[in-house]
Parts: structure tokens; C-alpha cells; sequence
DNA sequence: CTGGTCTCCTGATCGC
DNA sequence: TGCGATCAGGAGACCA
């Protein structure tokens, strides 16, 4: 379940190892996996159009590997762009990560002629997106709120005091900001000490300052620690993360709040398993 | 337009 | 030990 540290990790790996290097496709096992800017998650059913290899950087020389969100998008010299999308169990694998693993790999590349780049994803959330040109993946990118790691508390209140939803929800929509996912929705929460389901339209500046503040501190955290592994994640070179040791709330459902000792409370907000503190994040808002 | 629910997909886990 | 049921979750589809 890559977020945004998790993905942030996998760039900052891929970005020393891709960066110059000249990448040859070697095969592609489902095309389905490729999608399209108008259909990201693509062809999931019915024919599927073959996609030119140079669609998915054959033969390209890497310049930048960027990020939004929880999007990665990998651009050559030449101007095209594959932007990849993790879902929820998809691995870039290099090395011998790449090399040992085989199953659900639904596609590979050589790099430089040596090393091999996997993309792997047992589940089939996410997907490849060929992307013309750097401007195209800037408009794609503009559809997407904020990252998280940067939002301006200002800019955050607009984008959820329009909203009549819970807070848990807003930050897990895409839109409004880029890159939450259930771990760290939780977690960010906890820390500003704001209940899941306090109601967007009831926030004032304050809130919004110390979600902002909450959500680049335990964002920037992760990344230190190399991202949370639960079951799939793991860095290209096959490490896995260890803020998972450090969650506060996140999967710990029925145990001792670690500030307060209140019994953790738990219940499905926005459609996604949510952990809370009864006593440090109270209902009303403070 | 908004917000809630369903759906896709497979591996891990649980109860029997 | 084996097996079916259940759950997890990102994000688009779909509906009230």
C-alpha cells in the first residue's frame, strides 16, 4: 500500500539508478496494466490495443524520475513520460529483487544493457501511463490537489471547507490533497489531534494549521524511516520500511493510546478502517 | 455537483 | 491439514 512516503522512497532510489541510463523494454505480460491519460486504469476488459514500445521508454535515456502524490512518472530525454501508478500491491523492483521474482511481474526492462527494472503488482490496482511530453503530465498532475508533503495550510482549509464530508474522507480524496492514504490519514490525524469524522465544513484556520503541520511531520518521518511496510511494500532494491514500527493509531484498533492510554477506538469512516483516540482526538473540534 | 457505496483483484488470515 | 469465507485498500464507476 504505497503512499506518499513510500513512493517517495521508490523515486529517490529509481532517480540514482535510472538517471542516464538508456532503458530497453524487454517484454510487457499483460497490456492490460497500461492505461491511457483519458482511462488511467486501463483496458480491464474487451480487446486490448497493443501499445507501441516506445510508448513504455524503449530504448529511451532517462532524465528525471518525479513525483506527485502517490504517482511516479518517469521522463526521457526525448520528452516522453511513463507515469506509474502503484495501487495497492504495485513493486518497482531493480537488481536481483527485479531478477528473483517472476510472478506478477507484468513488465521488465534492461538498464543500460546490465540491470533489470520490474514492475511488479500481484493485485492489479495500478498501472502505466505513456505520456507524450512533460507539459501533458503537468495537466494530468494539475487534476490532482496539492502534495501533502507541501500543502499550504491556507491553501488546505479552502480545499476542505467547501467539503461537507468527514476530514478521514477528505484527506483520502486525491483532489483535495495528493498522496494520503489510509496509514497516514490516520496517523496525521492523531497527531493534530482531529477526529476522523469531524465534519469538513466545521474547520477554521487553526485546524487547518495543524493538519498541515501533522501531515508534512509524519509524511517527512516516513521517508526517514524508509516508508511503512504492512505485506508488499518494499524499496526497488527489495528493503523494506520500518515506520510501520512507529505508527501511533494505524492498525492498533482495541490497544492503549501511547499519550493518553485511553483504549484506541476504531470504526469504518469513509469507507476505510479507521483508528482513533477517544480522549486526544475528541469529537468536537478544539 | 456531492457524497456514499460498489467494484476490481489476490494474498493473508481466520474459523471450522 | 485443508478449505471456504472474509478482509484489505486506491480510485473510477455508478447512483440517489
Amino acid at each position: 500500500m504505497p503512499e506518499l512516503p513510500e513512493v517517495e522512497c521508490i523515486r529517490r532510489a529509481l532517480e540514482g539508478l535510472l538517471v542516464g541510463r538508456t532503458l530497453s523494454l524487454d517484454h510487457i505480460a499483460r497490456q492490460d496494466i497500461v492505461g491511457s491519460l483519458s482511462n488511467p486504469r486501463g483496458q480491464r476488459r474487451g480487446p486490448v490495443k497493443p501499445i507501441a514500445d516506445e510508448q513504455l521508454l524503449h530504448r529511451s535515456v532517462v532524465d528525471r524520475v518525479l513525483r506527485k502524490g502517490k504517482q511516479l512518472a518517469i521522463g526521457s530525454l526525448c520528452d516522453r513520460w511513463l507515469i506509474v501508478r502503484l495501487g495497492m500491491s504495485g513493486q518497482l523492483l531493480t537488481g536481483s529483487a527485479a531478477s528473483e521474482r517472476c510472478d506478477h511481474v507484468h513488465a521488465r526492462w534492461t538498464i543500460g544493457g546490465g540491470a533489470s527494472l520490474a514492475f511488479r503488482d500481484a493485485r492489479r490496482f495500478g498501472s502505466l501511463i505513456p505520456c507524450p511530453s512533460l507539459s501533458e503530465l503537468e495537466a494530468h498532475w494539475q487534476r490532482l490537489g496539492p502534495d501533502a508533503l507541501s500543502i499550504d495550510p491556507m491553501d488546505l482549509l479552502d480545499r476542505l471547507r467547501s467539503r461537507k464530508l468527514a476530514v478521514k474522507a477528505g484527506l483520502l480524496n486525491q483532489q483535495i490533497v495528493a498522496g494520503v492514504g489510509n496509514i497516514y490519514a490516520d496517523e496525521s490525524l492523531f497527531r493534530a489531534r482531529i477526529h476522523p469524522r469531524t465534519v469538513c465544513t466545521s474547520f477554521r484556520h487553526e485546524h487547518a494549521v495543524r493538519l498541515a503541520e501533522s501531515l508534512r511531520e509524519v509524511l517527512a518521518s516516513a521517508i526517514e524511516h524508509g516508508g511503512s511496510t504492512l505485506r508488499d511494500y518494499c524499496s526497488p532494491s527489495g528493503i523494506t520500511g520500518s515506520f510501520r514500527l512507529v505508527h501511533q493509531v494505524y492498525g492498533r484498533e482495541g490497544q492503549c493510546c501511547l499519550i493518553c492510554g485511553a483504549k484506541l477506538s476504531g470504526a469504518r469512516v469513509g469507507g476505510r478502517a479507521t483508528v482513533w483516540c477517544p480522549t486526544c482526538q475528541g469529537r468536537r473540534i478544539k
